[in-house]
RNA sequence: GCCCCCAUCGUCUAGUGGCCUAGGACACCGCCCUUUCACGGCGAAGGCAGGGGUUCAAAUCCCCUUGGGGGUACCA
């Protein structure tokens, strides 16, 4: 079997979104099962709006979802250039042969001319194409718009008849009449390429095997295909991927949120969950199976089993996969993708010592269970590093406002003070005092000092907690928290 | 407008004519565990868009309607 070559050609244009993304890991997936090349290509055509930060943030993302590519940026290839704005004279190249054999032909048309032409046909009901009224200029009257400095375009002349079919791997036959279409412009007045033709010459010069590319290209591709035909080209196979939707069941974009690769990244996700999830987005492998490590998904990915309908984001259920592998993750390495999270949060120095390691490590341990994303961090670990200096309102009212629990809480901080060490063996038996003492239950005793030491009323088991905070820091809270109450009671009286 | 694609629980999906009284996961609800919050366990609720065919038999095949998405640029 011939190599399997595909591509994801993203334009740099905006941070890789997370349609793109998905787009980028099908054919990453299907080139590292069949062990063929994957090509990163960049599609810089659009002056106006490509940007080098762009590219960095795309090859950002991409490095963050541990997608390799084989040939493009920073890695070269047999193919390159590997950026579209390099590659001018290929494009040039092959407009020539179109121009020599008539399949191309130059269009002196303005663009008010175009939009006149539109209302026209739009007015008379008639589909919005362009006419082709330059196509049948004579040498003569080309050379005389010239003369008169008029600037032309380059148009490919469609080819009118019968029907243009599309052999899609997921879609099957899809079949185009071809007078549906147009005779579209291949090169711009600014010397670039536009898509459609640049793709063809691209993808045929790259030998690229697969196509695989989301459905809004899916319209485009008997143009396409004349191209290929036009040039000889062997003409690749085609898959064309569902898109991926918002909530509200339109394409996904900035306006339903987070949807840029590395923000997620820099919310706390970690690269398996979301690669995971993203590969959830349009396939799905038997009726059992959720979670997918990435070497699982290349063994197991099939273009045959992609689904054909949109996908809605759901972030909810990125989470819960995001939890998964986070629970998933042994201590060292859990450690080591939060600690930029605990940094950034202030929570420790930039360069931290090993005692902070270790404590972030500790803090770790107890929070795992409860992580669902690692930026949670900054507000449910701020109790192990910095003061209580407020008590959220709702869990002062039922922790500490209520009952006996200034009571409760002046006895252990006596009584916390005389033990020998700080550990559950040692807690547990103040703790049973106290209950006995004030006759009451277990939670009575624990909420009012969970709320004491962590200004919340959720947190792990104090059994956990309170050893890592150490006997001061426990006192002091706790007397701080009968301070506060007393205070609070006087305000009320 | 025209063209193309799509249609199973709220969401992602399994299902390729009988195995379906439609399976799983997330979310939701209830219960258990429990010092709170999570985690975990158990359970409930919830769907084949509608209408016609074809067939002994249809979620599965065909047609129509409806709904959603995409394309129709000198964007990609």
């Amino acid at each position: 079997m011939d190599t399997v070559r595909v591509r994801f050609a993203p334009s740099p244009t905006g941070f890789l979104h997370v349609g793109g993304a998905r787009t980028a890991l099908f054919n990453w997936l299907l080139a590292r099962q069949k062990h063929g090349v994957f090509v990163l290509r960049i599609e810089d055509t659009d002056m106006a709006r490509s940007t080098e930060a762009s590219l960095e943030g795309i090859l950002e993302g991409m490095r963050f979802l541990g997608m390799d590519w084989d040939e493009g940026p920073d890695k070269g290839g047999d193919f390159g250039p590997y950026f579209q704005s390099q590659r001018l004279h290929l494009y040039k190249e092959y407009a020539d042969q179109l121009l020599q054999s008539e399949r191309a032909y130059e269009c002196f048309c303005t663009s008010e001319e175009l939009n006149a032409m539109r209302e026209e046909a739009r007015a008379e009901k008639r589909d919005p194409k362009y006419d082709g009224r330059c196509r049948h200029l004579s040498a003569d009257e080309r050379e005389a718009k010239r003369a008169a400095g008029l600037t032309s375009v380059l148009r490919f002349a469609t080819d009118y008849d019968g029907q243009t079919t599309v052999d899609d791997r997921i879609r099957g036959l899809v079949a185009f009449d071809n007078r549906q279409l147009d005779d579209f412009v291949i090169f711009k007045t600014d010397g670039m390429p536009t898509y459609n033709f640049a793709v063809v010459v691209d993808d045929a010069l790259m030998q690229i095997s697969h196509v695989i590319r989301g459905e809004d290209h899916l319209s485009n591709t008997p143009k396409q295909i004349q191209i290929y035909e036009a040039l000889g080209f062997a003409v690749p196979q085609f898959a064309h991927i569902p898109m991926i939707l918002g909530p509200d069941k339109t394409r996904l974009s900035k306006r339903h949120g987070a949807t840029s690769v590395t923000q997620f990244r820099d919310e706390g996700y970690l690269q398996e969950a979301m690669v995971n999830y993203l590969a959830l987005l349009g396939w799905g492998y038997d009726d059992s199976q959720t979670v997918f490590a990435p070497s699982e998904l290349i063994e197991k990915f099939a273009l045959e089993r992609v689904s054909k309908n949109p996908a809605v984001f759901d972030l909810k259920k990125l989470e819960w996969l995001n939890g998964v592998y986070l629970r998933d993750l042994d201590l060292p390495t859990l450690t080591a993708a939060a600690l930029p999270f605990f940094q950034r949060a202030g929570l420790v120095d930039e360069s931290p010592t090993t005692e902070q390691t270790a404590r972030v490590e500790r803090v770790l341990e107890t929070l795992q269970p409860r992580l669902k994303r690692l930026d949670e961090i900054e507000v449910s670990a701020s109790y192990f590093f910095q003061d209580v200096v407020e008590y959220e309102e709702k869990a002062a009212r039922k922790g500490l406002l209520k009952g006996s629990a200034q009571e409760i809480l002046t006895f252990l901080a006596k009584h916390l003070n005389t033990v020998s060490t700080f550990d559950e063996p040692t807690l547990k038996p103040v703790f049973a005092a106290a209950m006995e003492q004030f006759d009451c239950k277990l939670g009575d005793v624990m909420q009012p000092v969970r709320v004491a030491v962590t200004g919340t009323n959720s947190s792990p088991s104090m059994y956990e907690v309170l050893p890592i905070l150490g006997r001061e820091v426990t006192v002091q809270r706790i007397q701080n928290a009968v301070t506060f109450i007393t205070v609070k009671q006087e305000e009320e009286s």
